[in-house]
RNA sequence: GGAGAAGUGGCUGAGUGGUCGAAAGCGCUCCCCUGCUAAGGGAGUAAGGGUCAAAAGCCCUUCGAGGGUUCGAAUCCCUCCUUCUCCGCCA
């Protein structure tokens, strides 16, 4: 959520800043909004202020046995007045809340200006890219020919955008997983944390998925208020909704596995086949919780965090810059790491780290206490994939593949496999 | 799933219709006293919001959540949620 303060004081400043990302924010509704909303509510608070008053000395009157009688009336007909103008001002408050809920972060001056992904800014490229010199096969040719994926059975039992993986597949998805939380935990600090996987409309609001993206979650059917998570992103940095930290205990890092369901509603026709795009894959994620002034540092180290990942899997990759419309909602700035995938012969998205300042931290009262100015602050928040597994797979199965069908498998994953240095040829 | 009990500030805990945003204690902060330590004395100490350029001040809201009764609700009524105990079931 946007500063209140902010668009009170400098809306200008917030309407250029949007119209960056090609959002139109409503300035006009809003002023108007906000006109009656202090009028009615300074309105309300004179009123309950004025029955408050009454209240107290109808109860002293009492007290002291008098008759009460006309003092009830007067003090009857306040109530009624407040009842009249505080549903007006509830509606008002409705409609401004839904206003500054729908309106997305500010961008960093530093995010450069562009339409979509054309406009992405390359920062730096690691890792060779293999030119192989055979028929190089994609992940679903190359993990069908082993007998290891069945989109068939999949789409039976769920539907499309499902998959099922066997064997060596299935072992080297969880290879992964299990391979880049050790690498987290063990040598960049963080702490690994288990969460749910279902979570409540207040969580996503928090995060920013709600109101405006519900198209693209699982809610579950019933009166009951669950969605499956989209990302691990929604229950980890809820973990400090409403709560006040000790400037002591930051910053704070954590990672998590979970998988991640997302309805992919308007991606038709896009990635069809395969791994890329699945209503269900497996995520690892990596969660920050930093003092504001430390967050532009931290965003540059999750980065590099997310690509030791890649390092170590020897996958060539790219940083870019996510541009102004290409940027997410929450977003002030986002990088996101591309992965090289041979069948494509393109770089695909397969972590994305960003920066959401303050944005999460005020829709969810996620705040620390500022010693030196003895207030209590918004903390900032963080996240990166680190990385998505099941793109992650498809890299590795693309990029070790060999003439033979056989997928050669990167070094550090041998000890996950039980010692298994390839996945052979049917 | 059944039966019972309970949800109050950082914590413990008092408070059953009116000067209660809330006693007391602990903790914490500052000050004083003290040769050191121990102890003692005093003051302060919830959050969110409005008004204001800003501060001060003033005002509003919040005692699990939401509704209701009332001039007035932590207190009475209804619904829900959560926690605890016992029973049942269960990975």
């Amino acid at each position: 959520m946007l500063d209140p303060k902010l668009l009170r004081n400098d809306l200008d400043k917030v309407i250029t800043n949007l119209a960056r990302r090609g959002f139109d924010f409503p300035a006009k509704e809003y002023k108007a909004l906000e006109l009656s909303r202090k009028k009615l509510q300074v309105r309300a608070e004179d009123l309950r202020a004025d029955r408050n008053a009454q209240s107290k000395v109808i109860g002293k009157a009492k007290a002291a046995g008098e008759d009460i009688a006309p003092l009830l009336q007067n003090a009857e007909k306040l109530g009624v007045d407040l009842d009249s103008v505080d549903t007006e001002l509830n509606q008002l408050q409705v409609e401004l809340n839904t206003l500054l809920m729908e309106a997305p972060n500010l961008l960093d001056e530093s995010v450069p200006d562009g339409k979509d992904e054309t406009c992405n800014q390359e920062e730096r490229r690691w890792g060779d890219i293999v030119d192989l010199n055979f028929n190089a096969l994609d992940h679903v040719d190359l993990a069908e020919a082993l007998n290891m994926l069945d989109s068939a059975k999949a789409t039976k039992i769920s539907g499309a955008r499902f998959t099922v993986l066997y064997k060596d597949l299935a072992r080297l998805q969880r290879a992964l997983i299990q391979f880049m939380l050790d690498l987290h935990t063990t040598e960049h600090g963080y702490t690994e944390v288990y969460v749910p996987y279902i979570v409540n409309a207040n969580s996503l609001f928090g995060t920013g998925q709600l109101p405006k993206f519900a198209d693209d979650l699982f809610a579950l059917k019933g009166e009951q208020d669950f969605y499956l998570i989209p990302t691990a992103e929604v229950p980890v940095t809820n973990l400090f909704q409403d709560s006040i930290l000790d400037s002591d205990s930051m910053p704070q890092s954590f990672v998590a596995h979970t998988p991640c369901f997302r309805s992919e509603a308007g991606s038709y026709g896009k990635d069809t086949r395969g791994l890329i795009r699945q209503h269900q894959f497996e995520k690892v994620e990596l969660v920050h919780v930093v003092k504001p002034e430390d967050s532009w540092a931290t965003l540059e180290l999750l980065v590099t965090h997310a690509e030791s990942v890649l390092k170590q899997l020897e996958l060539p990759y790219r940083v870019v810059t996510l541009c102004s419309g290409d940027t997410g909602f929450g977003a002030a700035k986002t990088y996101d790491l591309e992965v090289w995938l041979p069948s494509q012969k393109a770089y695909r998205e397969i972590s994305s780290c960003s920066n959401f300042l303050d944005f999460q931290a005020r829709r969810m009262q996620a705040r620390w206490r500022n010693k030196s100015s003895g207030k209590n602050e918004h903390v900032h928040t963080l996240n990166g994939s680190g990385v998505a597994a099941g793109r992650a797979l498809v890299a590795i199965l693309e990029n070790g593949q060999q003439s033979d069908g056989s997928i050669a498998l990167p070094s550090i994953l041998h000890q996950y496999m039980g010692g298994q240095e390839t996945i052979p040829a049917k």
